[in-house]
DNA sequence: CTTATATAGTTCGGCCACGAACAAACGTCA
DNA sequence: TGACGTTTGTTCGTGGCCGAACTATATAAG
């Protein structure tokens, strides 16, 4: 029995494989409780959507998720087909596309609330909260250090 | 000045932009070098068939890397597009499709050494010898926690 | 007011990634 | 040898993700 994926490519490995086994289990969580047509991805927008009272143009959207426009407008399309989101016109300026939950959509925050605490719990198992501040410490260190420029 | 991706998500936010800033970096060291059709993601398979001396069936590709049998199918047809491996027939089997690099695709293995190297340096900065493997042991903490099952 | 430039979104083509369905070759067993 | 089931890869459809090109509206400059 050789290491399959696992113990490949160093810590680059590690994150990827934590970043899809986290994936992962969200993908499960969601079926579990019938959800239909999202995505982990999605849940940035989403995140982003239930904290917000107005609708919200494509442009702000792109600003906090860290996609492209190009990739924004697909999904955004993907969660209005499944009934979660709602495009609408800004009234104050032609060019802007405003979005907004819809019910649908509204009705995801608990599940996705649920999830996510699921997930942190998973995922830190039964570590000590020093080495869990520790973690992140060192975790942010180096997203710091791989900021380019 | 708002966060923009950052500060979201907590850890699995972070673990993300970690990888997301990786693979940035090894795209821009990519081209530096001015190789061409290489994605992060062959790195995997590349990495795989550096250390084969003889050609490889694609299921043992499959195995290794962790992708399913249709996404390896595609990345050995683009890799081979672009003139880094070469498929050819198992004489010993009839349904085995063995793959190999051509003279260009070993090429790449210094460039690849050199750029992984970099990027662990960059990720890592300045930091000390224990923290890295306190981060190392951390992150094998939470990966096992979030194995399936 | 007209022309030029900037901004907001969409469209398109390409690639990774998955699952499901499929074809071809192999193995077994009768 | 012939039928059945397994194994290996490919194909196809869906969707995220990107960059480049494009449309439409808004703003600035003359």
């Amino acid at each position: 029995m050789t290491t399959n994926p696992p113990n490949t490519q160093g810590i680059i490995g590690q994150i990827a494989r934590i970043r899809e086994l986290s994936n992962l289990f969200i993908e499960l969580e969601l079926r579990n409780v019938a959800i239909e047509g999202i995505l982990p991805a999605h849940g940035s927008i989403l995140n982003f959507l239930f904290q917000q009272d107005a609708p919200v143009p494509m442009k702000e959207i792109v600003e906090r998720i860290g996609r492209v426009k190009s990739t924004v407008t697909g999904m955004i399309h993907t969660l209005e087909q499944y009934g979660y989101v709602e495009k609408l016109p800004s009234p104050e300026d032609g060019r802007v596309v405003l979005v907004k939950l819809t019910e649908k959509g509204c009705s995801l925050k608990p599940p996705f609330k649920q999830i996510s605490k699921k997930l942190i719990a998973r995922l830190y198992g039964n570590m000590a909260v020093e080495q869990k501040d520790s973690l992140v410490e060192l975790l942010t260190q180096i997203e710091g250090n791989l900021q380019p420029m």
